[in-house]
DNA sequence: ACTTGATTAAAACAAACGTTTGAATCAGTC
DNA sequence: GACTGATTCAAACGTTTGTTTTAATCAAGT
């Protein structure tokens, strides 16, 4: 298959790694069955990539810096579009979110392995994984948020901070899998048509970033539940 | 503190459990870290809940069980003043939401540090978590699945399973705790006010789940960031 | 005071962990 | 065809993991 012996053992080992950091999480994958799943010595792992630690920075770089460069490709797009008026909110949602999720229905990526290692990392307390995710996504927050301010100028930052906050929890719990789903629908629905599940989200977080402001015109009874 | 030395170790080892838990996770807890947090020794956690996973399960036991109870008095409440008619959509959300945020301010239930691990859990591959989560929130998932489709009936009950997973989503990565938020904020926003936090996520995810549906009057452009 | 059952303590267990080593293998170059 | 650098291999390194064992300690009951 790769046809060049220089990285063909690295990518194996970025392939099994990927495969079972989205299967069982970062934490419980050790690099014992890395190395038996991409059927390549232990050595390997060291030779090429340094240490685990080094390894899991790779796994996450080689996926998120192409994601990003296709994220500001889209939001570029979209500022240009609307010149000095205000951006349209969802398309910033979807320039973020529809670059991994292109890699579901890419079998020469995993088939997506990757987009539940992302979801997995937003909450990960692993100190390397939070290193690597802050180095990152440093400059794709900047961007985002700086387009969400000017999507909805009638809320104050402040505001927008937090609901960008829930947004990404959102994105991250739907990007993680099914398995929720399946429990909260019984097994009826699952994630199998990616571009639907990818519409819905949008539309979901569009609408939460676009909820009324507490005490405004329609306010939220958020007192107990006390009789009406 | 606590007066009967049948149940103080038990209670020593689940707080420190718990707590090295919201800081570290769940898999990457070792149960030397617990004994040492707990100054106990190390076999009194085997003999006290026989395993660690067993010792994972009661951890997530100990608060679930109330915190679920509590939720279905809120529930209760709402459905007994609604009567035949539809149910309120805020109030519902804040019964499931309401009982493990006021754990924040308890500092004899850790200072909620559970509502971390809690959140944690939703995303959780350890199979042990998982059986455990599926075992504690069977029936709960039963009741508020209900309880949505009776507060918007307009929509088909299809896509309430979809925004039901979304919006648990939202509150997982909420309940997980901040640091998303102090990257998202650039350190100007915490989760100190746990009351605002909690109207605002109830807030988001109401307006989330009353989102119009794709297709309807509003359609969603969500096709590519193109040009307006 | 002695016995009994429950709890704690110290020490060791095998297994798995990340990492390192030194020799074997392979590709090209002179 | 020997040499060189890069890559792979089998084996072992010292730690740490969850778990078990055996003895010591404790609180009551008689």
């Amino acid at each position: 298959m790769a046809e060049n012996p220089q990285i063909k053992t690295k990518t194996l080992i970025l392939d099994a790694a990927e495969r079972l950091f989205a299967e069982q999480g970062i934490g419980h994958t050790s690099l014992r069955q890395v190395i038996a799943e991409a059927k390549v010595n232990i050595a390997a792992v060291h030779y090429h990539f340094g240490s685990k630690e080094q390894l899991i920075y790779a796994v996450l770089e080689r996926r998120i810096i192409p994601i990003n460069e296709e994220r500001f490709k889209m939001l570029d797009a979209i500022e240009a579009a609307a010149g000095e008026g205000p951006l349209p909110l969802e398309p910033i949602i979807e320039a973020f979110i529809r670059p991994p999720f292109r890699l579901r229905s890419n079998p020469a990526a995993n088939h997506g392995s990757f987009v539940r290692v992302m979801g997995r990392c937003m909450n990960e307390p692993n100190e390397t994984v939070q290193a690597a995710f802050g180095r990152l996504f440093g400059e794709v927050i900047k961007r985002f948020m700086a387009a969400y301010l000017r999507a909805l100028p009638e809320l104050p930052p402040e505001e927008i901070m937090w609901r960008a906050h829930f947004g990404a929890g959102t994105m991250a719990h739907a990007m993680c899998g099914g398995e929720m789903l399946k429990k909260v629908s019984q097994g009826r629905l699952d994630m199998g048509n990616g571009e639907a599940v990818l519409q819905r989200l949008v539309a979901f977080i569009a609408a939460g970033m676009r909820a009324p402001m507490l005490g405004a015109d329609e306010p939220v009874k958020t007192k107990e539940g006390k009789k009406a």
